[in-house]
DNA sequence: CGACCATTTGATATGGATCAAGCGATGTGG
DNA sequence: CCACATCGCTTGATCCATATCAAATGGTCG
């Protein structure tokens, strides 16, 4: 049903690029702690669009953030289908995992650039820093919200999902009301739960009740903000 | 559309009955030092049917734990549905928020005993004890992972829905094959994303195929569980 | 240019929603 | 104790949003 390039990339081995970030290394109180530790604790990897980054039931011992690119996580069901948990940005964290082992798989939506950290040596700083601690919690609770605003994204019709998720990306994308989209239709069908044919009507539909305007497929501009915010429901 | 008695029972003031456990009170490193702490830090309140627990929007100053009776936590949406979060049986968690106020309101669906314990209090015993911080954590994890299956539960048909929820009553009341539920078909229908009728039929067509018996509306027995796991997907 | 892939558009089918009525419990007043 | 209203649930008829199947279009790369 789709196709999928599995260009299984191994785990990382190797330390490739040095990290950016050149600050103090104490990670004490500071304000962020975390995302200092966690360029001077990683390694950067590239991944090719499209090839996997980590599969379900695979042991979860590294915590990645994307440096360049986009990353979706997903499930496959049973039947086939293809459900897409989430995409993440540059600057996002993912594959956080409370178990062994992941229970999604991930790929790279475009070339990517991703910084990959040890789970066990995170965990261990965040035992001795209290400031790590509750910014893996805080991590993990705004994960939750999003899910949970997913649930309600599900329960709604068509045109709301798309109008959601454009409204999204375009918080996400920050470019004023030009989303530049990273995934393709397939993609964003899966993360609503829809058909890639009602995605593409739907964004037909919104472009022709001058909401949106879609100058190449991965291209769309916001035109009418308020409208689609009252579609949202 | 529904219809919500609101008998509002205000935030407990009172410290009420005494706790059951009486095992050592310091908590240092036992295995589960939250459920003891628990019960010694807070009050039982008495919510009867249909009363509200907490509203949304309200501050999240506590932290509650069903001892007897049923719980369900919601939303309404704008266009008046409403959408169930999950429901809560004894011994079950809930208000766990991470923001100051909540994000979806809780009521009983059957007169309930809760246990109430102040947020504050709890952080503050976290922050001295890894345990209960650890604990805490386990428990926002556990919370993600339900809200995970239910986008994966949410996009397939009114069957699977149907199945999926019958199993996980079943699993969570281990009443062995006869499920007590709880809740009114109107519950489980906002919990599915489904309507009432849906669900309604959905169960007649899972007896006719014998994979349950409904000797009553509120008490289902499943007959053939490894059908009900198929057609789950 | 031609092959291929992603996307759009069109025609039809269908699962679940909606509207409407019937049915069985439970409770109330006479 | 019974007539009757009420409420939660089931059943029936119809409608509609989205899926499915199929074809056309457009963009990209050799």
């Amino acid at each position: 049903m789709i196709a999928h390039t599995t260009i299984r990339t191994s785990v990382p081995l190797t330390r490739s690029a040095a990290p950016v970030a050149s600050r103090a290394l104490h990670p004490a109180s500071e304000h962020e702690p975390l995302a200092e530790t966690i360029h001077l604790m990683g390694t950067i990897m590239s991944y090719p669009r499209n090839s996997e980054i980590f599969g379900e039931n695979e042991a979860a011992d590294y915590l990645y953030k994307v440096v360049s690119g986009g990353v979706r996580t997903y499930k496959i069901l049973s039947d086939g289908r293809r459900q897409i948990g989430g995409f993440y940005m540059p600057g996002d964290i993912f594959g956080l995992e409370f178990a062994d082992e992941h229970t999604c798989s991930a790929e790279a939506i475009a070339d990517a650039k991703v910084l990959v950290i040890k789970r066990s040596a995170l965990t261990a700083l965040a035992g001795r820093d209290a400031g790590v601690a509750r910014e893996l919690f805080a991590l993990t609770a705004r994960e939750l919200r999003r899910v949970q605003e997913r649930v309600l994204l599900l329960i709604k019709s068509a045109q709301q999902r798309v109008a959601s998720f454009l409204l999204e990306m375009a918080e996400r994308g920050l470019a004023g009301n030009a989303i530049e989209l990273q995934m393709s239709r397939q993609d964003i069908a899966d993360y609503l739960g829809l058909t890639i044919e009602t995605v593409s009507r739907t964004l037909t539909s919104l472009e022709s009740c001058a909401a949106i305007e879609v100058p190449s497929s991965r291209r769309i501009v916001l035109r009418n903000r308020s409208a689609l915010n009252r579609m949202n429901g």
